[in-house]
DNA sequence: TATGAATGAGCTTTCATTCAT
DNA sequence: CATGAATGAAAGCTCATTCAT
């Protein structure tokens, strides 16, 4: 006595009720990854959070670390598209090193539970992503964009020659990362707030001059 | 044939084996944090590798945060008695700040341990420093010896004015950490491994290059 | 042949088993605190004797000072119907007199771990049954009852005048409770054994006397 | 090389200081065990409130049992050295029930934990109490004294015949001791503070009333 | 698709007690 | 007489996970 369903769409595989489940469980589950970490979240918690039943967490991820993976993937998937929107390809070179430099730094702030994800995987020594079949494809586009650049740079003359974009990329995080990832450590050890407006611009000026610094000739 | 100890603290009301159980207790939490991090640390196993019972730990710190704290304490009390020793006030402006780069970038690799720590403390929001007595002393004095740097580099005449201590302590601490503590995710993203010894030699290098690079007038 | 449940909760939105589940916890918890105090008992013993999981006292009533108030309430939850039971009101005075004393007598020996709750309750300064929400209502109908029983004596000229029926109500459970609960130190004080039927049935006798012989208009 | 002790008194068999030690942990177990009672009763917290070192409890009481054991026969050594100061067969017979009521009422209100020290070893079946050689000795010579009262008011004409005083006197002592004892679930029930002055008093007028209404020829 | 009930293993922490001096 | 150091056992409680429906 199956009944007819009709209000699903005609090709859609799954159920909407199903997708919005799983979504309701990954969103759940980024906030608690973000909040207390791999070990410290709790599955109870991410199933209250979603307001699903805890074992449907299991019948469609798995296991806690398989939801992590999940998670971290999106988290993945979610910056690389950010990334692509930017364009830099249509900008002059230091304009578009000025604005990486600012995407990254805004994209850190605006979405700081990846800073979180990372480190929770580093952690565990990449374990996740080792075995993730998406890994492959997490590599960054941005690399490349940025080797273009750098290249465009160098033949108009306004960029120094013989700069890794790998390099630049990771000191362009690294120095938005430490500051934003570490604030809570920082603080107390400068006993100022790093978080307020102004404190916010000048480093984000800060981390510009030294990219322009380091990359501009002369 | 006893000798006189002069250089021992002037009274010593515990027996040896107490500070021998707590130095025991201490580096066995140290790497067990690092491993682990804060919630994925277990006292068992924290226990058995410093050779000691279980009950020992409460016995002197009271809980795991507290021994978190203690672990934190010390690790800070560590990095700062390496900084003091490198006596960079003695050197030219230029080859200090060289030094301190390469000091930092040698330090968070001979001791991987202090970075898994800060990400710990950072994960709970500095929740274990915030409380911590001797946090105040934690404030890096090497703030103050980067700034008197700068100042004499400035006034010499190869530093360019304007430069921050702090924002140039935190990038150079960011670079190094950056690529120190994500290095797993990084390996996965760039497919290449970053431990080499010619890949950690091009890092130091880059690091070195953008510093100096940003710092030096012209 | 299932016959119709008339006489049910309207709506039962837990399984059969999960109720069985909870009595069954708190019968073995009453256990386990009559016998040895709320300091004394242990969860792992309830647990066994319920001959279900531990972790499911957790689960239905979130800990150990939870259950002991849940075991509390039930209690005097069966005290209270107990009494109501008995309909004093429709008894000549001297008779419902009478009857209250020999009931209190009579309970308190067939739930000696009544007596223990209590015990345990006002050791810890009657913690639990401070933030009980049904606290209130155990308030006992009996005190009103007595006090009717006490009026309507007073009218028919049986009775003296002026008796508090709480007091009086604490007198009666006291000369029973006294001999009940401290029969093992009142038992080695005297060298005598106080729970033969002889013995029990003289204490009885006693405290009727000493009610009525008050009461009574001589 | 054994030093002459010339501050110890000649005749003593233990030193002073041991004396006081083994006072001091009495006192600091009493208290200990009337908050928490036995099993709740803490060994950490009895030596730190006797200001002296955990062993030396073991040293001079052999077990956490022992030392309970020790604390009830002192209450009890307390409480019968109280009693036979009343000199209750000086005085007349009603006068004498009088003052042994307010007596008892009085010395369970100065020394609730006598009150509490019995409900935990009626808890534990009287078990400590079994073991100990001196519990032959703690036959309440009240009783013998009260039987005195009762005979010589019944010759007298004053009291009425066939009083057991061991009835009599658990009545006199548990009016007392239910109401004092259960005073916090009695207070939760009943909804009213029973330690003011003036409900103090009424129950003592109330018990008075009792048991001389009881004792009395009409 | 979804859920409440249930669990084994293991967690942090506590405890009475003993060791070594 | 006195103590700080140390411990085995077990406590209350939590966790990720599975069962039954």
């Amino acid at each position: 006595m199956a009944m007819a369903r009709t209000d699903d769409a005609p090709s859609a595989p799954r159920s909407r009720d199903a997708d919005r489940s799983q979504q309701a469980i990954l969103d759940a589950a980024a906030a608690e990854f973000a909040q207390h970490g791999l070990a410290g979240a709790r599955v109870d918690r991410i199933a209250e959070l979603a307001g699903l039943n805890k074992r449907l967490i299991y019948y469609y991820f798995g296991s806690k670390d398989d939801l992590f993976l999940a998670v971290l993937e999106a988290a993945y998937a979610r910056i690389r598209a950010a990334e692509q929107a930017l364009h830099l390809e249509d900008m002059p070179p230091a304009q578009a090193l000025q604005r990486l430099t600012e995407f990254t730094w805004d994209y850190y702030i605006a979405h700081p539970e990846f800073l979180t994800f990372l480190n929770s995987e580093n952690l565990h020594q990449g374990r996740h992503l080792a075995q993730s079949r998406k890994a492959q494809a997490v590599n960054s586009p941005l690399v490349e964009t940025l080797g273009a650049i750098l290249e465009r740079g160098r033949q108009d003359g306004s960029f120094r020659g013989g700069i890794d974009p790998v390099q630049l990329y990771m000191s362009i995080a690294g120095m938005a990362y430490f500051y934003l990832s570490n604030r809570f450590t920082l603080s107390a050890i400068f006993g100022r707030d790093l978080m307020t407006p102004k404190a916010r611009h000048e480093r984000l000026q800060h981390i510009s001059d030294v990219v322009l610094g380091y990359a501009l000739r002369n």
